[in-house]
DNA sequence: TAAATTAATTAGGTACGCCTAAAATAGAAC
DNA sequence: GTTCTATTTTAGGCGTACCTAATTAATTTA
């Protein structure tokens, strides 16, 4: 019997790689089991066990040591990257040609960018002439993998007034995005922020008369960088 | 315990019920296991295996007894036409849409099927204005799992001469339907065929000023009716 | 440093969808 | 009507991806 390889092309090994690379930020820092057990809904037992198998694969998918967390390899990050590429072609493509809702989008970009094919991937892209950027203003990973470097910070972050434009807001809450979305906070909407505190956040978004109160958890899921940056 | 209840909603079952669906024709007559497991690549023990579960599930998706084929049960049959619609939906989507060439649809469509939201079958039929059949002149099942009757016949039941419309083309392999694509053999061309014989088609299409010799492998992949019939 | 706590791993088990080999059944041939 | 053959089914297994319970390793606290 040859070596015997699992087969790691899997919807599974997808979203472990995805977590994986999500989690361990722009430092790609060791990620710990139980980070990717509450990120994916699964037992620790099971991440350790998938943990294991992604590391002994050829080529290894991850560096894993026992006990001190997991990150990604070249051919791990190559494929997050790819799946991530997917994940965003897929949702501006949603939302620019089948006018899906904004907040419609992730859910069904999360299920599909596991099985189009290289061919779709071009023509969809083409189709929407090689964007950089999805929907939530996320940046698109090129083919090669390369993504520009961001100088953003969280809204959570500012602490004195200022006028920020929005970078991006998060996908990964529907309802958090449908009410940033209707109060006008979407990517390029330019955010006049009053006074920043630990629980609120006061701001006139665009050009809106009223100001707005964003209670800590919807201000977590906006990104922005000052007014003057260039994009 | 309560009845334990196997998940039935996986690509796989999609697939079987698919086979028996296209298998059984239009007369919905029992498929055996050998048919299907030579439709579905997949071993005899594995067929009865699933259609055992198909048939105990509830509602159950197909009518089977012990030695004597399946047919789908009203339940089955939703399902079936519901991946059927899907199918032609994407393939339909692929080639006006992402501009695919016809012989591509067919793959990346048998994929997507299982995967697409009820919005994203919405979305894409409104883009492309409900169309009633897919670039093979496959007709589309309506959301409610109507189908129109079709009133052609293959190619290869020809014994006289005469005039035709390509009515569809078969997408099962893409190989054939290039080839018959080169000849401009494509849904709605003009046939006209001078003399079948059991080994060959000899027919001008189009506006073609050659006669093109068919094998019958290749006729076989082609249906057509009368050049005067209603579309 | 020893005990207590938390995190991670191993061990053993399940459902799914497939496999091969052996047994049973149905239908055809004699 | 019995025998033979081809089809179908049963029995037993495998890999994937998950689970729970028990164990071990690492870290914190006293």
């Amino acid at each position: 019997m040859t070596t015997r390889r699992a087969n790691l092309n899997t919807e599974s090994v997808d979203n472990y790689l995805k977590a994986i690379f999500a989690l361990g930020g722009l430092e790609e820092e060791r990620v710990t089991s139980t980070e990717l057990s509450e990120r994916l809904g699964v037992a620790p037992a099971s991440i350790t066990n998938m943990l294991q198998k992604l590391a002994s694969s050829s080529p290894s998918l991850v560096e894993y040591e026992r006990h001190r967390g997991v990150r990604l390899s070249a051919a791990g990050r190559r494929r997050a990257l790819e799946v991530l590429r997917h994940h965003r072609l897929i949702e501006t493509f949603l939302y620019e040609v089948l006018e899906y809702p904004l907040e419609g989008v992730h859910e069904e970009a999360e299920r599909l960018e596991h099985f189009i094919s290289e061919r779709f991937e071009e023509r969809i892209a083409a189709k929407l002439g090689h964007p950089k950027f999805d929907p939530h203003g996320h940046c698109i990973p090129a083919m090669d993998g390369k993504m520009p470097r961001q100088l953003s910070r969280p809204l959570t972050d500012i602490e004195e007034d200022g006028k920020f434009l929005v970078e991006s807001v998060s996908d990964q809450d529907a309802l958090l995005l449908k009410q940033l979305n209707a109060h006008g906070i979407t990517p390029g909407a330019r955010l006049q922020v009053t006074s920043p505190s630990r629980e609120e956040f006061v701001l006139r978004a665009g050009s809106a008369s009223k100001a707005l109160r964003l209670s800590r958890t919807l201000a977590g899921a906006v990104r922005i960088r000052p007014a003057d940056a260039p994009s």
